[in-house]
DNA sequence: GTCTATAAAGGGATAGAC
DNA sequence: GTCTATCCCTTTATAGAC
């Protein structure tokens, strides 16, 4: 029985590529994000992976042990992802329009992903807000003192740059978790969704960077 | 048996205030709120209501139904809250700002509420565009023309008025659910965490306007 | 490591008394 | 309307052969 530790569940040394451990975590990933714990089944986890149901107990030794490990690995990956893109050494209005792109790209791709990390999140918050936060967190710094010195610069007006961080992240995230909401609300066909939603990028960069013209 | 019909869950007529079935739909809308439909178990429902497991079943004939029911109930009320504020009375700034008074309180008191009506529209989209759609859900519309207004008079820069409604929404929401990613994004204790919530109401206030403003 | 077979527990649903 | 007792299917977990 093997229980291995993996930072990085993207990872894939290419000596174990494709392990049944492998297979049986990936299969475990998507199902667990797509449906919940309590959703999935551990026949749907051995057959997504190709295997054995019994096999899935030899390597993890229980579903909530399987399940903690997916989750872990997936915050764990997610949080610093986030993070990461303010710590690049662009300037700021290059690096708004950065986090915009790769966001955005990334979150119309995933759409089960979000909501997943945050119902996990709101359900043990203070074991990830302990368990994450001592590692190699990047801290948003960089971004805080960047914002800071363009206020002062006179480039754009004051703000908070938290707050200006917590705008980007839900302009960004939101409208593509809430798409069947939205759509409810503004009453769009799919397909007029589909093209509000393409044009966000766009939009929120203009709406960003015209709330930050100074005064 | 009776599966009685009820468009707002928070409806109490005196007469029947606390009744078994109201007990019963009220329990089970907590716990599917906070756990899920595969997360609840029907005695836990029981317990809470007080009453026996049989009874469930007595009232509404399965666990499905008593679900179905719950999800319709609080989508139903939910949506046209969030239109109705926008087909108010008020001048558009008053309109944002009474917008962002009214949903900021209510959403810092109930956590759960957002992630549950994400999740459970995602899961099902069609289902609720069909089934919610058709009714008496207002239209945003005279916000659109309002928003359009204030553009040719000059008071407002130029912008479409569905992604303005979905940038006040992001901002007011997401904040809220994304709390625990957001206190390890930057880093804030718990206090820290609860006074940055607690500026969020002039911060997006704030934020909006400046965007406004003609170029 | 991987499988088949089976135990053990969990949980939705019903029967029937009161 | 409400309860107790029980059924029975589903699902997790283990035993043991290969």
């Amino acid at each position: 029985m093997r229980l291995t530790k993996r930072l990085n569940y993207m990872d894939k040394t290419p000596q174990e590529k494709e392990s049944t451990e492998q297979r049986i975590f990936e299969a475990a990933r998507a199902l667990f994000v797509e449906k919940g714990m309590a959703g999935t089944r551990m026949q749907e986890i051995a057959d997504k992976a190709g295997i054995n149901k019994a096999l899935l107990h030899y390597y993890y030794r229980s579903k909530d042990k399987l399940y903690t490990a997916v989750v872990k690995a997936v915050i764990n990956v997610a949080i610093p992802k986030i993070i990461g893109i303010f710590e690049s050494d662009l300037p700021l209005k290059e690096k708004i329009e950065h986090f915009l792109d790769v966001y955005i790209g990334l979150i119309s791709k995933n759409t089960f992903l979000p909501l997943f990390i945050l119902t996990e999140l709101n359900k043990h918050p203070q074991e990830f807000i302990d368990s994450v936060m001592p590692k190699d967190l990047p801290k948003p710094d960089q971004f805080f003192k960047q914002v800071e010195d363009e206020i002062s610069a006179g480039n754009i007006r004051p703000i908070n740059p938290r707050h200006l961080i917590v705008n980007l992240i839900s302009m960004s995230i939101f409208p593509f978790v809430a798409k069947p909401m939205e759509q409810l609300i503004l009453q769009l066909s799919e397909e007029e969704m589909q093209q509000f939603l393409s044009q966000r990028k766009q939009e929120v960069r203009e709406f960003v960077f015209a709330s930050l013209r100074p005064y």
